[in-house]
Order: C-alpha cells, then structure tokens, then sequence
DNA sequence: CGTAGGCTTGGGAGCGCTCCCAAGAGTTGT
DNA sequence: ACAACTCTTGGGAGCGCTCCCAAGCCTACG
C-alpha cells in the first residue's frame, strides 16, 4: 500500500532510510554521498532501504547542512535576449543542461536587467543562493563579472570582456572564423573584399575585424579602409553599413559580415541596387542561424559552437566550484578558445 | 570598513540583523516577511539593520523551515528544444521571467529526455525541490502532466493535450488562427485552398485543421480531402506534403503550412515546380518565426503570443501555489486561450 | 598478552529560518 | 479598580541534513 511508504504527507527522510536499514543517521548519509567508509553489507541495507521508500534527499536541508546549493545560475541579460535569440541562447542552454545532466547540479535561470539590477544581482547570487555562475553575452562595462570575483563566487563567462580577460572563459575563435571567410573569397577570385563589423565594444566583434584585416594582409591585397563599414549587428544596421560600402566602393565584390542577421540588411541592400547574390557579389555571415540557412540565396555562414561553448562553460565552472571547495587557491584560470568552421552555401 | 559587516567569512543572519535592531529574532523574521504585526517604529529599526548589514535571507534555511522553496521549474522536453528553438524557446522564456520578476521565486530550468527520465523527474520535482512546475511543449502521452497531478504539485501545461485537458493549460487560438489564414486566402478570391498539417497527435496542429476545415466550409468551397496533406512540422516533412498537394491537385492556388518551418519546405517544392509565390500560389505559415521574416518572399503567418504565454502561465501557476497554500482545495482549473493574428506579408 | 592503530558506526551539534505559544503592555468596558 | 481584550514581542522547537567526535571492534605487532 502506497500510504505506508510515506508518514503523514511527508516524504521519506534520512532518519526513516536509516530505521528501515537498521543504521544509524550518519551512515545512512555516508551511504548516500557515496562515502568509501561503509562496508558492503550496510551500503547495500540502506541503499535497498533508499529504493523501497522512494527516498530522495531534501535539498534544502542539505544545502543548508552543506553550506552549499547544488545549483548554479545562468545569467542572461534580458534586453539581448531577443536579439541573441536565434539558436544562440537554447543551444547553450542544451549543452550546459547536457554537461548538467550527470549532475545533481540545479540549472538556475536569472534574467538580468540593467545594471542596477546586475549590481542586486551579485548580492542574491552571493547569498547562498548558487555556487557558481555562467555569464552569457556580457558587455565590456559590464559591473557583474567584477563583483562577482570579489565575491569569491565561481563564475565563467561567454566570449570575453577585453583581451585581458580576468575570469575564466570560453570563447569562440572568432579571428580564425573571419579569416576563413575572407580566404573563402580571395580563392574564389575575389578582390575588394568589404567587411560589416559589429559593435566594436564587443570584443567578438573586434576579433571578427581583426582577422578580416589579417587575412587581407596576408594576401596581400589593398587595406582600404573604405572597404570596411562598422555596424551593430543589427538588420538595419547592415542595411545601412552596405549602402556606405556601395557608395564608397561600387566596385566591391565580396562582403565579410559580422552576423547573419547584418548580412541579411546587406542581401537587401545588394538586391536594391541590382546586383546578384553570389554572381556580383559574394557574402558571407556569422552565427550560421536559422536566418543562413533560409536567406535567398542560402547564406554562407561562419558556424560557432556554441551548444559545445555551453556545454565546455559548465563543465570548468564545475571545476571552479569543485578546486575552490577542496582549498587549492591557486588555480590556474582557464581561457578556452573553441574553433569556427565556415559553411559554404550558394551566397559565396 | 567591508570587514566589519560580516563575520568570519559569513553573510550576516536573521539573528545578527536582530541584535543590530534591537528586537528579537521573530520580530526581524516578521518584519522581512511583511507581517502586519509590527509596530512601525520597530519595522524601520529592523528595515535600518537589513541595509546597513546588507543582509539577504538564506533560501535554503527558508525552505527548509517553511517548507517551501519559492522556485517553480520550466520544464522543456529535451529532444524539442531544437524543433521549438526559434523564438518560441527564448519568448516563453522570457515571458516567465518577467512575469517573475516582482517576485521573490526563482526559476529553474530542467531538460527532460525521454519518458524513464521524465517518471524520475516528477519524483525529483516533489521531493521539495520546486513548488510548482510548468510544462511546455507536451505530447498527448507523456506521463509527467498525470504524475505531478497525482502528487499534487500545482502544474499549468502549455497547449493542452486534448480537448478534455485537466490541468491548468494556458494555450493560443490556433483554430481561429488557421481560419483567419484560410479566410485571408479567400478574401483574396483564392479558391483551391490546401493545408500542411503537423503531427495530429499534437491538440494543436488538430485544432489548425479543424479551423482550416471550418473556413471552407463556411465560405461554401469544396471540401477536397485531397487538399489535405499531413506532415510532422518538419521542413522535409513540409516538402514532401507539398509535392503530394501538387500531384493530387495540381490546380491549387492556396497553401495554409501549420507552421513556418513547415511554409519553407513547401516554398522550395513550390520553385521547383515552376510556380510564383504569390502570384501561383499564395502561402501562409504558422508561429511567425524569424524563417518567415526572412523567407522570399517574406512569408504570411499566423502569430502566436508566445511572451505573453509564458507570462499567463506563470501568473496562472503563482495563483494555484497561493492558493493551495491557502487552502482553498476546490479551485476551478483555468483552462486560458490567448488570440492568435494574422501578419501579412508579401507571400499571400 | 597488552597496546596501538585502522575500520565502521552512532548520534550530538548546529546550519538559519519559520511557526507558534506565552508573556508583557496598553485599552476599553463595567 | 478589575476583568477581558488586543497588539507586540521574544524566543523555543524543529525543519532534514552534514560534519565530526567518540566509541566499539578487529587485526597486527612488539
């Protein structure tokens, strides 16, 4: 009968697992961490016990026992959510929950606002709420990653803030990937090579310009910087950036945009103006998004990994929490750079 | 001096806030809780300590004394995430997290697999972990929806599983968001109207068609059931249905696709038969995901108020916590219905 | 045969908070 | 002047678990 495996509309607790294996309290616990200072026999008692009762331990009691959550926050700041959309925020979201899932680690989600509210933040993650934090899609005046590291709370971030990031991240090589795309076009024969850049705040956004002009160089082609148009990774903003490049350079024959979504603006612009995707003009994007795959002609895109960038950002924060935990101070921080792949379509 | 404010290592407690104002332990506890029972002099010494100390309540000690965890968890089915990843994902997201904003409830995020995992997951769930649960993208036979309404733990489903749901369920109107897409067509003397239909098994897709159905019939057209094509949502799924809709009745001028992804497979089907979008055949999409935005020509589709579900989820849900707390046993299950709209573009 | 040391084990203390009872203070009514 | 209430307040008990100390048993060694 079901209503014996529970006391009055509770569920099972330590002390019933351990009366029902004939042990005491502690050992029933030790048992349940996986504690090596248990024979056999008794593991097996209470772990029987463990099935029989349907017993599954209380959070709560634990964490505050612990001193600690078994869970860990990410954080989204909540004006890019939309913009970030795309696949960006639920890939990384399935390769943090693939890297969670052995886990008895919680996934918190926090939605963060300005930076008021980034400030409050930094206090209730503190407060014993998390042991540790994944931060996505950070800015580079950001205020959250700093206090969190005076906090002493463990914490990995998402691309990086500047070149001297402090914390341990997980970026994509966003140089490498703008590199392949421009090389994509020189092998083609293509010669004035443009590029839409993002945000130049945003570090991916540099990266991005810095390996367009890398691979110009190396070419040996002319730098023109007419041939490069700043944006901020938005459609209009492409739109916009494109027709500067038209203006500047009728001549251009390729162009390198930062994002799927500003070579999606430039497609249009390009269509205006007569000219033919890729015959006339080549293009090439950035995320590879949905948006790539489904463009007219469909885009040729640089592909970031991010279900992996997610999956490698949980896996050293799990580190992190687990080095601070056992006392080594000093650890080494890690900064970890995945790489790009360009996938060829019909726009190149 | 920083150090001052806390003790070795520590937050400050309830205990600590109290000494600094004064009182007791219970007065402070009755202060932060907004007890009315306080003098007002003695609220603003407690509220004084609260900020001088910066002192931010221990979940943990919360829950386990109270019995209650002030975190509800969204629960998405893994194996979906990619089908859903467009906005729907991200907007549900973000609907819940604002209507979570005002409150002092946290958000936890669980991917479920298959059904074994998700049997585990109800145990999880009630074992205190969360004090209620939403649940997004359900199929008709997954036993989580039964099995956290058996434990009691206050639930609201997304959609519904059919017509005769018994949980709270918040869903869009997907019948009159079909017939508003078959009526569009009509209005424009289109008069050979097919459908691409989801997975029936899915409430929603059948309540597409029913719509679909309906408008035919009230427009007195011809109820050819040969201009109905089923499909799994899939893009492929949405091409093959497509060449089966252009052998059966090669005359058709119309196409309602159940959804975006869908719309895309049958555009490609629909070039390569030679035939113009509009001009040949008009097509609309379902869900007005950013495929749509970007298709060529930009695709007619049906919106749903995805935000503002996951926003009417949530109120739902806090409102079946308070009032299970409360005790009003005998609540009536709201059973919502958000309206859909039609976005024209270029495509109809 | 005595003692040191290794394994297991039981259970006390305590994590920080909420709930609730009882006591003190102040009011009102008779 | 006293009983009957109401409004505040303090603090004990206890939520379920982990940590850790001490005790009980054995085995090994001098």
């Amino acid at each position: 009968m079901a209503a014996a495996r529970v006391r009055s509309g509770g569920r099972p607790t330590l002390e019933e697992v351990a009366a029902r294996a004939g042990v005491g309290r502690g050992t029933a616990s030790r048992v349940i961490n996986g504690s090596p200072r248990v024979s056999a026999q008794t593991r097996e008692a209470v772990e029987a016990a463990v099935a029989e009762l349907g017993y599954v331990p209380n959070r709560a009691a634990r964490a505050l026992a612990g001193n600690r959550t078994d869970a860990i926050a990410l954080v989204v700041p909540e004006s890019e959510t939309r913009f970030f959309a795309e696949p960006y925020f639920s890939d990384i979201v399935r390769g943090v929950g693939a890297a969670l899932a052995d886990t008895e680690m919680q996934l918190l989600l926090t939605l963060a606002g300005n930076d008021r509210e980034r400030r409050r933040l930094a206090q209730y993650l503190t407060a014993h709420r998390v042991d540790g934090v994944l931060l996505v899609s950070v800015h580079a005046d950001d205020p959250l990653p700093d206090l969190l590291e005076q906090l002493g709370m463990p914490s990995v971030i998402s691309g990086r803030r500047h070149a001297a990031e402090t914390l341990p991240s997980v970026d994509s090589d966003n140089f490498e990937g703008a590199r392949a795309a421009v090389d994509h076009f020189i092998s083609r024969g293509r010669r004035n090579i443009a590029t839409i850049t993002g945000r130049l705040d945003v570090y991916g956004a540099q990266r991005r310009l810095d390996g367009y002009r890398k691979a110009i160089a190396t070419a040996g082609l002319d730098p023109d910087e007419r041939l490069i148009a700043p944006a901020d990774f938005s459609e209009e903003g492409g739109a916009r950036a494109m027709r500067e490049l038209l203006e500047r350079r009728p001549d251009v024959d390729a162009v390198f945009a930062a994002s799927d979504v500003m070579a999606a603006g430039a497609r249009h612009v390009l269509r205006e103006s007569g000219r033919r995707i890729p015959d006339d003009v080549a293009l090439i994007g950035f995320d590879d998004s949905a948006v790539a795959r489904h463009m007219d002609p469909p885009l040729t895109s640089v592909r970031q990994p991010i279900e992996e960038m997610g999956r490698t950002m949980t896996r050293v924060l799990l580190q992190e929490i687990a080095s601070r935990s056992s006392g080594d101070a000093a650890r080494e921080r890690p900064r970890i750079v995945l790489p790009t792949e360009l996938v060829v379509r019909e726009s190149s």
